[in-house]
DNA sequence: CCGATTTCTTAAACTAGCTTAATTTTTTTG
DNA sequence: CAAAAAAATTAAGCTAGTTTAAGAAATCGG
């Protein structure tokens, strides 16, 4: 049914069919066209949201005005205001898809019963989770130990994908850079 | 046996005392004056740390040769390098105790064991975990949201105790300041 | 295919926060 | 308690990266 969110499951989980089954009554579905927003401002994260196809950006707006993105999902990642989720506090935040794109969300409101259900699931979350945490460290420690410069063009070389996919005002955004900046850079490279 | 830690379990999942008394069995006590570490570069992060009691800071040498802090934890917080705890791979971080800390470890080697035994816990960790990104999502907007001045001074409203406890120029390494530049910061301040 | 919108580039002026280096204050330790 | 070590301060000069303001190029919707 949903081929990269169950080949996810499994990489990390032994589920057999039923259990999946089971699974997929508790998950939405959302079929977002570019630029449709699955979060705003104000509201409250209702769901996790796996990326089943396509491509996310999470961003808020600063005090400027301007967007900051601090998130990127592609294909086979979770993304979510976990804040907002888990407390059900309003969020600052905005999902939006960068492409059309197939969301498949688990609410807030299913969840536990869903843990309940699938017990297994726990040790799943656990993972990505953990997985998470780990990628958060080693972003931090990136942004601690390079200059800016160094930074983009780890970024541009590590996730040339990306660099190709994501409008390259964006990418300067999530790596706190001016889109000026950026320019200058990939003029200085060539 | 260890409060802190019986207090932290229990404020998210039912455990009983037989529960409690396997999950201490697996834990390894640590005593670390201050000064000691628990990791160095190099090194793989054998265990995930909880501080019972005590101060942690976790640092990485950068190309200029200082030390960057990128974690603190106090009573009651968890620390670990966790690409290198979950993948065995050899650590870039120092863990260092900032004060005479006590310490519970759970090893890699067990921890496995140790979710079989004790399934809660998956649940416990899986709690743990969505916190630390929270957290870590929060983080990252106050550090895009904010200039260095006014992430310095809600660091130190916010965290008083933290300021108290730790030397100044810890606190200026973790929020990406100099310290002559806090030092700035505070003399302007008053 | 064309007008509108979005994205990217250029370049000059500017500034938040760093560097350097010397001094003072505080803490630690024997 | 005194010497040594660690931490904090001061101040001047500097620079990586931003801001501002156009214009050029690419993409999109109808």
């Amino acid at each position: 049914m949903y081929p990269n969110f169950v080949k996810n499951l499994r990489r990390f989980v032994d589920l057999n069919d039923q259990e999946i089954q089971l699974l997929e009554k508790y998950v939405r579905p959302v079929n977002l066209k570019k630029k449709e927003y699955l979060l705003q401002a104000g509201q409250v994260c209702r769901g996790l949201y796996f990326v089943e196809k396509g491509c996310l950006r999470m961003f808020f707006i600063n005090d400027k005005l301007v967007e900051q993105i601090t998130q990127f999902a592609l294909d086979g990642w979770w993304l979510a205001d976990y804040f907002s989720f888990m407390d059900n506090k309003s969020s600052d935040y905005y999902i939006q898809a960068i492409e059309k794109s197939e969301i498949l969300a688990i609410d807030a409101a299913v969840f536990e019963q869903l843990l309940a259900e699938v017990p297994q699931l726990e040790r799943y979350f656990r993972i990505i989770m953990q997985r998470a945490v780990a990628a958060s460290q080693v972003r931090t420690r990136l942004m601690f130990e390079m200059t800016k410069e160094e930074f983009y063009q780890h970024f541009a070389t590590s996730f040339p994908e990306f660099v190709q996919r994501v409008p390259q005002y964006m990418v300067a955004s999530y790596l706190g850079l001016t889109p000026e900046y950026v320019s200058e850079l990939r003029k200085k490279k060539q």
